[in-house]
DNA sequence: AAGTGGTCTAGACCACAGG
DNA sequence: CTGTGGTCTAGACCACTTC
């Protein structure tokens, strides 16, 4: 009894077939899964077979088990998706390493309420605003141009800029012991401004990727937003979900 | 031969032993660990005992392996702590159930020389290829354009752009038994065609987000290509990361 | 061709939960 | 007590990598 059709191995089949009949609704939540010694049978396949199918339910939440008593459905889809593979969130600066950051200008600016939705601040606060170039030793044009602002509780900042090529956030972390724990990202395409198409040597109102990060600490406190413009043909954000499920 | 001494299953003894060698030091990083067939030796267990307790260091991140090559040490501590994660809502199709997918074309084209790189596949082959734009009900204007490519193993799907608001990879999944392990996702900002202008209802050449998204199975075989075109103005692309604080 | 990990079988004993 | 899932053995064949 084998086959050629299906390449996947018999337990993934398996917990395939389980999943639909789950999501079909033929096991509600709150019921018994078969027992292994019935699902073997079900299936014509030993024991082991049966277990590692139902140990990728367990892996994605769909049922739990408990010994002398069954296998019970708790949930009708994964409870969680895919996660991303990043080790560090410098990832989410995906050159840092092989560029530099040109300072344009640097100064404290007063919080009108044009910036206080985007900075989640408060009309009269000053931050410090800083507007820079990023260059690639290859070209001689910018990768982006970036606006960034901080909180007052860092705008006295350092070596911002300076040849370590560390991310901002860093800095911040080591020179004032505040800890990021969160960063919301938004991406947009956007036209360039006529400002930045000389800045950034491109036509005025082409293409360009807009991204836009918060970092956030861990009381829930916008600590730097940075938003940086990329010309179209000059940079692309690339990022890969794995199965958050493990692979054994 | 049993014991009383140690309550943990045999497999985290196992586990625990190879963890510990490996923080003092005796494989270092990069070498390879000793074959199931040796461990079985060693502690006089059965292959299956081996392959559990070395499934934990696997999940830790400690090794990682390869038929035909053995286990190789990747790192000497659990990686854990800084780990960021994204959240489940921030699921890919961020929009999925509130809108549908009309299909403006279907149709099997056999792979050339211009395809095969962004496919990943070899010329000759016949994939099928749909067209589509994505809808929601509150405005007359399509979200997107949208051109999907799916693999000739699964080119009979059905039920896409159906009611049921699916995104197809997860037909694919439920009528095939594929399972999707990972996604690679690259994110462009462009100038839109004029074909796209016009489904789209937007200026020619104006500033569109371009999202290329490969599914790969868990042979690392492309299933499925899905390219979606954003006018500017009508969306934007958000994710949130998280430190990751499990303990291991 | 030899050796690796990946999959799979057909058994077995155990601790635990339930009637 | 019976039946559940948890652990474990001793085999086997396979796809793959390496030589």
């Amino acid at each position: 009894m084998t086959t050629l059709l299906n390449q996947q191995p018999r337990y993934l089949q398996l917990a395939q077939t389980l999943i639909n009949e789950i999501q079909a609704g033929k096991y509600g939540i709150g019921d018994l899964l078969p027992t292994e010694y019935d699902l073997c049978e079900q299936f014509g396949a030993s024991r082991f077979t049966v277990r590692e199918a139902v140990k990728r339910l367990v892996q994605m939440g769909l049922v739990d088990r408990q010994a002398g008593v069954g296998t019970r459905v708790r949930a009708q889809q994964a409870v969680s998706g895919y996660q991303q593979v990043m080790q560090q969130l410098g990832d989410l600066q995906q050159y840092t390493a092989d560029t530099e950051l040109d300072i344009v200008s640097r100064q404290t600016i007063e919080i009108d309420e044009s910036l206080c939705g985007l900075l989640r601040a408060t009309p009269g606060e000053t931050w410090l605003r800083i507007e820079a170039l990023r260059r690639s030793g290859d070209s001689p044009y910018p990768i982006c141009v970036s606006e960034i602002y901080i909180h007052p509780a860092f705008r006295t900042i350092e070596n911002v800029g300076s040849a370590t090529h560390a991310p901002i956030y860093t800095l911040i972390e080591r020179q004032f012991g505040e800890q990021i724990t969160e960063v919301q990202q938004e991406i947009r395409a956007v036209n360039v401004t006529s400002a930045q198409a000389r800045q950034l040597n491109v036509k005025a109102r082409s293409a360009a990727l807009w991204i836009c990060r918060h970092y956030i600490n861990r009381r829930g406190e916008v600590v730097e937003v940075a938003i940086s413009t990329h010309p179209a043909e000059r940079f692309s954000y690339s990022e890969k979900f794995q199965r958050d499920w493990r692979p054994v």
